[in-house]
DNA sequence: CATATTAATGCAACTTAGTTGCAATAGCAA
DNA sequence: TTGCTATTGCAACTAAGTTGCATTAATATG
């Protein structure tokens, strides 16, 4: 995952600003532990006393996702979206059904087993995937 | 996957009634080869001229999720939420990015050991899984 | 068959999550 | 310091789904 500084440098050789909003926006979601929403993330820049919107929340969001900067997560048992900063590496989430935490967990490898096998049997290529875990977490068992 | 007869069979013991919505609702999700939206359901009925409304599409909906009859399923893709009989065995999805055309794959067993694993070193029981491919078909590659 | 009970329905009004047009504001290169 | 234009905020809108309440109709029972 990139540091905030490079994430503004390359925006700025960009040619794209850096205002408050969008500094502090691309702070919360580094500083973010999990995936946020865009509501959590407009009260999250209220506390910090940034002036912001939900006009700019949502526009910023799909400014960072189109240069890959963000991800958007949709979580199976939320309405919501979800947003993080991009790993390096790919991964996938633990859903607590009881405290409702999540977490993350990399298994790659085995599942582009998969992929090859759905290739040679189906002819289906594929490009990308989703996939979650819900359950019980350690403490809520 | 039940058949009609059943289905209203078993709600029948169950002390509910078999209305003209419930019945054609439910033809109309066995009929359909791929999971349908509360909208497209409830165009499939005024096109078959059952009197219906978005109320009791989503009520009826609701309604047959707790009785284990339909699944919700949400693909990542989309914003709104999908709704198909529940299987005897469990599946995932490949979903075509070109045509949108969705098929089904069975491919567990597999995942189970991953369950397992993530069982083992996290201490996260593993009670459901969601799992969707994204990628091109065969007539769109 | 008649009819009482209450499950199911329809309407309108509401909520939530996200989007859009447009005028105002503010980064930043010069 | 200033001009260009990227970014913002507001208010109004859309899409998907939900709720309260009065009405209708499926069905068990006499």
């Amino acid at each position: 995952m990139k540091a905030l500084a490079d994430i503004l440098a390359e925006l700025s050789k960009g040619g794209f600003r850096i205002t408050r909003a969008r500094r502090s926006m691309i702070e919360v979601l580094i500083g973010s532990r999990l995936p946020i929403s865009a509501e959590g993330l407009l009260a999250s820049l209220i506390k910090q006393k940034v002036p912001a919107n939900k006009t700019t929340v949502y526009r910023e969001l799909t400014f960072l996702k189109e240069r890959r900067i963000v991800q958007e997560i949709q979580f199976l048992h939320e309405r919501v979206k979800r947003y993080e900063v991009v790993f390096g590496s790919h991964h996938h989430h633990l859903i607590c059904m009881g405290c409702k935490s999540v977490e993350d967990v990399e298994l790659d490898g085995e599942l582009e087993k998969y992929e090859r096998d759905i290739m040679k049997s189906r002819g289906f290529k594929v490009l990308n995937h989703a996939l979650e875990f819900m359950g019980l977490c350690e403490a809520c068992r």
